[in-house]
DNA sequence: CCTAAGCTCTGTAGGTGATACAGGCTCAAG
DNA sequence: CTTGAGCCTGTATCACCTACAGAGCTTAGG
């Protein structure tokens, strides 16, 4: 086959979604909050889609992965967009992020430390003594 | 002051929001899902609380606290409306709980792990080039 | 007695981050 | 030509609240 120069088909919405692993209607969602742009609509009114915006999408998802908020991902996004790409606004967002999920975490290791904690001493029989309904009602 | 029998004054929503910590509109709101019960009211409308309430309100943000959802919440709930307080049912929902909270420990922990690993890249720098955006944007 | 503050009531909207469905087009294959 | 898959839009739903608008009630002060 002759492939001069490279064109790459647009793609339809399934596509993109099959491409970048998103669901499909977390596009359209992505879209009415700003988050993706408006595409351009083939005449039928589809939304076609180039390799732009499977990279723009693989970023979010992959902002998410991290757990960025998508307020977070429109910040990080408008550095991208501007190519500011000034690194140390990059790493105010990233570093607030950081200390969020490690937050998160400390906040969840003392509750699993109560948790388990209450279930050590929980007789696993049918008896109406319970230790964990014994903790949570004082 | 002659104190016979103890009679404790019925609560209105402000202050059985007082007496538990939960915010105001969260009474109403857990009134509306079940998890609380529709309270007797006075003649001129206004919800009436008792002690029960306050325990009752109590062992759900307890359990919120917990991190237990609403669900969870209310199946708890029956076991000690039935009094069946069966300790292997309970457990059983706490041991739930309990690995559903250490999922998320291991998860946000990858998370964390990730995000400094990148951070540690970064220059901090006003340099375009940025260790976080390159990692996201692949 | 009247008024103003401060409660209460209801229904409903907003926020986060999607997900799902209904009802209607369009398109390609058989 | 029909059928099925894909697309379109708008709207509803989920969890878990929070907040506000507009109304009524209650209480204290003047």
């Amino acid at each position: 086959m002759k492939t001069g120069h490279t064109f790459v088909k647009p793609l339809q919405r399934a596509a993109l979604a099959r491409a970048t692993g998103c669901n499909l209607e977390t596009i359209r969602y992505y879209e009415t909050i700003g988050v993706m742009p408006d595409p351009p609509r083939d005449p039928n009114g589809y939304r076609s889609y180039s390799e732009y915006h499977v990279r723009r999408l693989q970023f979010v998802m992959r902002a998410r992965d991290l757990g960025f908020s998508l307020e977070e991902i429109r910040g990080l996004l408008t550095l991208v967009d501007n190519d500011t790409r000034s690194c140390a606004e990059v790493e105010e967002i990233a570093l607030a992020h950081l200390k969020d999920v490690q937050n998160k975490i400390a906040h969840l290791v003392r509750i699993e430390a109560a948790l388990s904690n209450t279930l050590a001493h929980c007789s696993g029989t049918d008896v109406p003594e319970c230790a964990v309904l014994d903790a949570l009602l004082d």
